[in-house]
DNA sequence: ATGGTTGATCCTCAA
C-alpha cells in the first residue's frame, strides 16, 4: 500500500499537478493540506475518474485538508479531537483495508505558528498537544496507524540548508521540536530518515528568493508510523522532482509503501 | 540581501 502526502497549496490551482502526479506514482492513499476551498468545491470527479475516492475536510480560503483512496475510506473522521472551539479544518483519518492489515491514515496540517512569540504560536502548540494526545491513543490501539502531512515542523537541524535562519521561526523553535519530539519518543517511527538516512533531503522550497535553484529548502512534511506501521514500511521516498514542475507547490509529495 | 512569490479573496492576509 502507497501512502503520500502532498501540501497543494491550493487544490484549485494545483488540480493538473495532482492528477499528473496521482497518474505517475499511483499512490494507494493520498493525504492533501491546504486544499483552501469549501467541500463542495473539491474537483472531486476528476480525481474519482482516477478510481480514487475522496473525503474533504475544508473550509472557505485557508487551510482545508482531504483524503484520497483507491479503496474505500472507513470510519472517517474530521477535525482533531480535544478543542470543540477549534473550527480550523486541519485533522481528517480514515481506515483503509489493505490486503493484509488495516491502516488508519491521519492527514494533518499543523499549523504555522508565525509570527511566534503571538497568538497563532501559541495557538500551534496547543494544536501540538492535543496532537500528542491523539497519536498517544492511537498508539493504544496497537494497529498500523500513519500521522502523515505538513508538520510545519523542522526537526533537527539538518533538516534545513540553513539552520541559523529558521532559529526565530516558529517551525524551528526548540518548543516546536520539543513537541514534535513528545509525539516522536512516545514511540513513532520517522519513516523517512529510514530511508533518506543522509541531510539536504527537503519537502518545501520558499518560492522567494530563489529557493528552490538553490535547494534551500526544509523538512516540514512527515509520515510518523506506531510501531505496527513501521512493521510494514518497504520504502520511503521525497518525490522531489515535481517541485520543477510548470506552477508547482511549494511542497512535494512526501511517499511510503507499506506490506499491506 | 529587512528582499522575495504565490493563492484566495476582495486588497490584504497567510504562508
Amino acid at each position: 500500500m502507497r501512502i503520500a502526502t502532498f501540501n497543494v497549496n491550493g487544490i484549485k490551482a494545483r488540480l493538473p499537478q495532482l492528477l499528473d502526479w496521482l497518474r505517475e506514482a499511483a499512490p494507494d492513499v493520498v493525504a492533501l493540506q491546504e486544499i483552501k476551498c469549501v467541500d463542495a468545491a473539491f474537483p472531486a470527479a476528476e480525481i474519482e475518474a482516477l478510481g480514487y475516492n475522496v473525503a474533504t475536510h475544508g473550509q472557505k480560503g485557508f487551510n482545508g485538508v482531504a483524503l484520497l483512496s483507491k479503496r474505500p475510506l472507513e470510519d472517517v473522521c474530521r477535525g482533531l479531537p480535544g478543542d470543540d472551539a477549534d473550527d480550523q479544518a486541519r485533522w481528517i483519518e480514515a481506515t483503509v483495508v489493505g490486503d493484509t492489515a488495516a491502516v488508519r491514515v491521519c492527514g494533518m496540517y499543523l499549523p504555522n505558528g508565525n509570527p511566534a512569540p503571538g497568538p497563532k504560536y501559541d495557538y500551534k502548540l496547543a494544536w501540538m498537544d492535543r496532537l500528542e494526545a491523539r497519536a498517544a491513543a492511537l498508539l493504544a490501539e496497537e494497529m498500523p496507524a500513519v500521522l502523515i502531512g505538513d508538520f510545519n515542523v523542522i526537526p533537527q537541524g539538518e533538516d534545513c540548508r540553513d539552520p541559523a535562519a529558521w532559529a526565530a521561526d516558529a517551525l524551528f523553535l526548540p518548543a516546536t521540536r520539543a513537541a514534535f519530539r513528545r509525539v516522536l519518543w512516545q514511540g513513532y517511527t520517522d519513516a523517512l530518515r529510514l530511508f533518506e538516512p543522509e541531510a539536504e533531503v527537503y519537502t518545501f522550497w520558499d518560492y522567494q528568493a530563489g529557493a528552490w535553484q538553490k535547494n534551500n529548502g526544509i523538512r516540514i512534511d512527515h509520515l510518523l508510523l506506531t510501531p505496527q506501521a513501521a512493521d510494514l514500511v518497504l520504502d520511503a521516498r521525497v518525490d522531489r522532482h515535481v517541485r520543477g514542475w510548470e506552477k508547482p507547490s511549494d511542497h512535494v509529495p512526501v511517499r511510503i509503501d507499506l506490506a499491506a
